[in-house]
DNA sequence: CTGAAAGCGCTTACAG
DNA sequence: CTGAAAGCGCTTACAG
């Protein structure tokens, strides 16, 4: 038992020798309540500590002011990233966030999303892994939600990152850079992020220098993939003058591949990334990539979960799409200088840190 | 409105032919209830898709099956492995987690508290900038809270990393790979972690080579403050042969200055950091730190929570310390190889991911 | 083993 | 403007 008989509105109104009703009037600031005893009771209630039991208020109100989180086991910065774009326009609108992890297989995801239903008025789901059909199988219709980087297709409101647009800006650049054989390092084949920025590298490269048969190795996102990749192209007798890696963690390894093996970058060979983890800036050299503002990604998701919340039954509006940007750093060329960098993701990183 | 009319015990007790009082029991699995009419009962509820009203029921049984977090603006990967060991332990027990930021001043810290209670069983609180009155003041004695690297002697579970005894490890390397002359650039004042890594700083010192006066060159956490402490090392016409920094984030950026003024690590001057951040290991040269395994950290304050809400009144146990480990590599000198790193924080990485 | 009833704390029409 | 009462959905003694 964790609460031992705690205050109730019922010992406010006596307190302030009110009725319930009027109490709960009071202190909701609802209708019309005389000047004397809205303030008689706001004393009571701060007197006694007063703190209402939301699960009593949300049965009567049939609201919870929470949302629900559904998140994969995202990897370090994004997830934080995103949990904190999500508070900050949450907290704006007094909403609590409640959290869940989805690990991966459809049960987990089955049971973390019945979990959310009765404890949250909307529920942000963020998939980049699942399929719309299971989605849309444990996301009660009732239930209003807005799918973060999921499949398309879902009769929800929506917002994802435009890997495509993302990937096919990293291939001009390199092209720009002067790069002429371009190799990709993809990401998991199951994961949508993955299979979108490969798309725009083939359609960007088939567009631009007209190579239709690049080359493209199968890495799964972590720095020990990217390596491998690099030793590849390090063992590739030439040809090969620029990298898109699917990710920045794939960049890294290749970078280390590169630098062991005795490839100069960017003179012998230009890599970018894409995600602009902090990491990146601080590689040698310093990695070029493609910039995802994920605390805005989580912060529009709430502001959508809201309008989707007040106005039940809209049908949802056009996917939103946040396009990358492109973050020029030392390894496809010290050519511009990088640009002075602030904005929301930077800003939410100045905060108090632990250690 | 977020649901519109959804099934209730009501509807399926309807639907099995039984009283609501059955359907719950059934549902429940308390006490007798005949094989017959439990497989019903979970029968209608199955095709019903019923969910039970956490309201509701958190009213009859004042429990919320929920506990609350409540956390600084955490950087980065603090904050992600921080959540993951939480809801590790969280799920496990079948608990769900409601987060809130709290954004370093009293007020938003109050209000941050006061907005969980009701909806939780109990608090994880994590503050190394609040003090232990401003935390007393606003943790209802009713509710069971688990501090974790908080101000100490608050009458309540505690769970801390040893910053000290972290430091002290850290300084004994540095002696051990003969530096004679430490530096130390600590982190902001207000900052408990901080300032038990500058202690354990001293003392070591004072130990192990006689020193009581060290040079303390104040810094704030962050990557540029490193810099400029680490420009100004460079300046000071020898001496100095080893830094610690008060965190890894300071040490990269010292280690950016010593490389730019030609310092050569580890040669010129060993560095060490603190915490173990993912970028540590990618720095040039790679930075040997004092790791904190913070998702054990989240798990272990979990379950004390669990603990502490399953036997109230119980008085608060002796406060666990968690022992950070020393991490070597190549800015304190390669003479060993890093060990193979394992163990739940990196588990904890593997995970999808992102991009 | 099962059901009728009270009660958890709150809000909200409905009267006055 | 204020109060008495019903009701939100669930659980749990209390009877049977």
């Amino acid at each position: 038992m964790a609460t031992m008989r705690a205050i109730t509105i019922r010992d406010v109104a006596a307190a302030a020798g009110v009725s319930v009703a009027s109490a709960s009037r009071a202190l909701n600031g609802r209708s019309h309540v005389g000047d004397a005893l809205r303030d008689r009771v706001a004393e009571a209630a701060k007197r006694l500590d007063y703190v209402p039991h939301s699960g009593a208020r949300s049965l009567s109100t049939r609201r919870t002011d929470a949302i629900g989180v559904v998140l994969p086991d995202l990897f370090g910065e994004f997830f934080s990233e995103m949990i904190r774009g999500i508070d900050r326009a949450a907290h704006r609108r007094g909403l609590q966030l409640l959290l869940a992890n989805m690990h991966g297989d459809a049960r987990e995801t089955a049971t973390a999303l019945r979990a959310m239903r009765g404890r949250v008025d909307g529920l942000i789901v963020m998939s980049p892994q699942a399929d719309a059909a299971l989605l849309e199988r444990h996301l009660p219709a009732t239930l209003a939600a807005v799918v973060v980087d999921g499949p398309e297709g879902l009769d929800r409101p929506a917002i994802a990152i435009d890997n495509y647009a993302g990937a096919r800006a990293a291939i001009a650049h390199l092209v720009a850079c002067g790069c002429r054989q371009i190799a990709h390092i993809a990401g998991p084949e199951g994961n949508a992020d993955a299979m979108e920025r490969l798309r725009g590298f083939r359609d960007a490269l088939a567009e631009l220098t007209g190579d239709t048969k690049p080359l493209v190795i199968a890495g799964d996102f972590d720095t020990e993939s990217g390596r491998a990749a690099g030793e590849r192209l390090a063992r590739m007798a030439g040809g090969i003058d620029g990298v898109f890696a699917g990710n920045d963690m794939m960049a890294l390894g290749c970078l280390d591949a590169f630098e062991e093996a005795g490839i100069v970058v960017p003179e012998g060979m230009a890599v970018i990334g894409f995600d602009d983890v902090p990491i990146a800036r601080y590689a040698r050299p310093a990695l070029t990539t493609m910039r995802v503002n994920i605390a805005d990604l989580g912060s529009r998701a709430c502001d959508m979960l809201v309008a989707a919340i007040e106005q039940p039954g809209t049908p949802a509006p056009v996917p939103e799409r946040l396009v990358p940007e492109l973050v020029i750093r030392a390894s496809t060329g010290a050519l511009f200088t990088e640009r002075q960098q602030g904005g929301p993701a930077d800003a939410g990183r100045k905060g108090e840190r632990h250690g």
